[in-house]
RNA sequence: GGAGACGUGGCCGAGUGGUUGAAGGCGCACGAUUGGAAAUCGUGUAUACGCUAAACCCGUAUCGAGGGUUCGAAUCCCUCCGUCUCCGCCA
């Protein structure tokens, strides 16, 4: 959501954001909008005093005449006021976050930058996931797909295992090193907390709902970052740093056709999530922090990743600016997104009304929310299976960090 | 699922149609008092929007949310959401 007084202060620098998302100007619309409801507002607002004042004027009938008169004009005014204030609040909704300065320009994930590199990616070219986990007997789409349709899986055994283990390392990560804290959150969610995060009211049909009305979330972030909808926090309890384990579901609607082998797109996945919530100052460094504690994971799974920073044209709706992390996939031959981390400045705090407050200041100012993957436990699953398959014997070497978490086991064979 | 009670300011709690943005208390802030503190006394203490260059002032709205009745609603009616109690059911 945009702060209509930047609007008005500073119509050409909006344009000028909104044009870099590839948008024609916006800001004239706006700004017609907002001057004929705050016109209706204020004569609304004339009508009403004047009522007021023949109110305590005394109750002779002859006033209450004049009210009646009044009342007319008062009822059409309420109901411009609204409709434009509701007109005005879908326009602001609907566009996206205003970028940061350093998010580089391109129109699409070709403009994207790599920052950093780290590993080394193995020589060889592997089996993809689908063929390890499938000759291991570990990994059944068919099966799913009876049960379930397309994009669905079941993984069994050691897989099953693994994906669990992986959670749990995770989250122990982020929860005794990162000073995250563990929550364990609602999967089912309502319109104004979809809103708040920005996956409504423009992604609706990216998402699935029950047939009460609920929306299963995409990702943790969601009620992870409405911890705090409609709170004021002292500004001294923050940063808040929240971490969660949970499924997502997506529809994956725009994505037909892409990535059908396999499970790197499915309707279910499991997600480890971090969320934070910062003051205005410090949201930038927490971003870098937050990134950080990703790759620490891949450092500490020993999977080889690169991070970028994405453009223009590839950065989300609510974000101001996103850092991706990319995982080597031997079978693939690729790098594969693994984690996104975004800053989304006060563009979710203000859709769901968050704010801070200083200790013994009396204003306050809407939080920064950042959330990014900490990370994704289903793409972690497929990248740990590439990068650490034995050829001699199509097994999977457990990687050390994750061994005390599977019992102790080293491989997973068939 | 059945029956009932309830939702007022940071908190507790008055208030059933008009001068109530809302008594009283607690808490908090500032001041007085004190060697200092406690106690005591005094003053102040919601949010949003509009108006304004901005601030103050002023205006408007807000008593869970939304709608309705009325000249006028915290108070009456309807719908929804939530909380609590009892019964039933259940992981």
């Amino acid at each position: 959501m945009h702060d209509i007084n930047f609007i008005r202060k500073q119509p050409q620098d909006f344009d000028k954001a909104m044009g870099r998302r590839g948008l024609t100007p916006q800001s004239p619309e706006i700004l017609k909008l907002d001057e004929e409801r705050r016109a209706a507002q204020t004569e609304l607002q004339k009508l009403q005093a004047e009522r007021n004042a023949k109110k305590s004027g005394g109750n002779a009938q002859a006033l209450m005449d004049e009210v009646t008169a009044l009342k007319n004009r008062m009822d059409d005014l309420a109901s411009r006021e609204k409709t434009l204030a509701e007109s005005l609040n879908q326009h602001l909704a609907s566009l996206p976050n205003i970028l940061a300065d350093d998010v580089p320009d391109g129109a699409d994930e070709h403009g994207n930058v790599e920052v950093r590199k780290h590993g080394t990616p193995r020589a060889d070219k592997t089996p993809e996931h689908f063929e390890i986990g499938e000759k291991l007997g570990l990994m059944d789409f068919e099966t799913a797909a009876k049960m379930s349709g397309a994009r669905f899986v079941i993984l069994s055994s050691g897989l099953a295992r693994l994906e669990r283990a992986l959670a749990q390392f995770m989250l122990d990560t982020h929860t005794q090193e990162h000073g995250f804290t563990e929550i364990s959150p609602p999967l089912l969610v309502n319109d104004q907390t979809m809103f708040g995060t920005g996956q409504l009211p423009k992604f609706a049909e990216e998402q699935f709902r029950t047939t009460r009305g609920d929306w299963l979330i995409p990702t943790s972030e969601v009620p992870l970052t409405n911890i705090v909808a409609e709170m004021i926090v002292e500004e001294e309890t923050l940063p808040r740093r929240y971490t969660a384990f949970t499924p997502c579901f997506r529809q994956e609607a725009g994505a037909a056709g892409k990535d059908t082998r396999g499970m790197i797109r499915q309707h279910q996945f499991y997600k480890v999530e971090m969320v934070a919530i910062t003051t205005p100052e410090t949201s930038a460094a927490e971003q870098e922090r937050m990134v950080g504690c990703a790759e620490t994971v891949l450092k500490k799974l020993g999977i080889p990743y690169r991070t970028i920073v994405l453009c223009s044209g590839d950065t989300g709706f609510g974000a101001r600016k996103t850092y991706d992390i990319e995982v080597w996939l031997p079978g693939q031959g690729r790098y594969r997104e693994i984690s996104s981390v975004s800053n989304c400045w006060d563009f979710q705090a203000r859709r769901m009304n968050a704010r801070c407050r200083a200790k013994g200041a009396k204003d306050t100012r809407f939080v920064h929310t950042l959330n990014g993957s900490g990370v994704a436990v289903g793409r972690a699953l497929i990248a740990v299976m590439e990068n650490y398959y034995d050829p001699a014997d199509d097994g999977i070497v457990v990687p050390d960090v994750l061994r005390p978490y599977m019992g102790g086991l080293a491989k997973i064979k068939n």
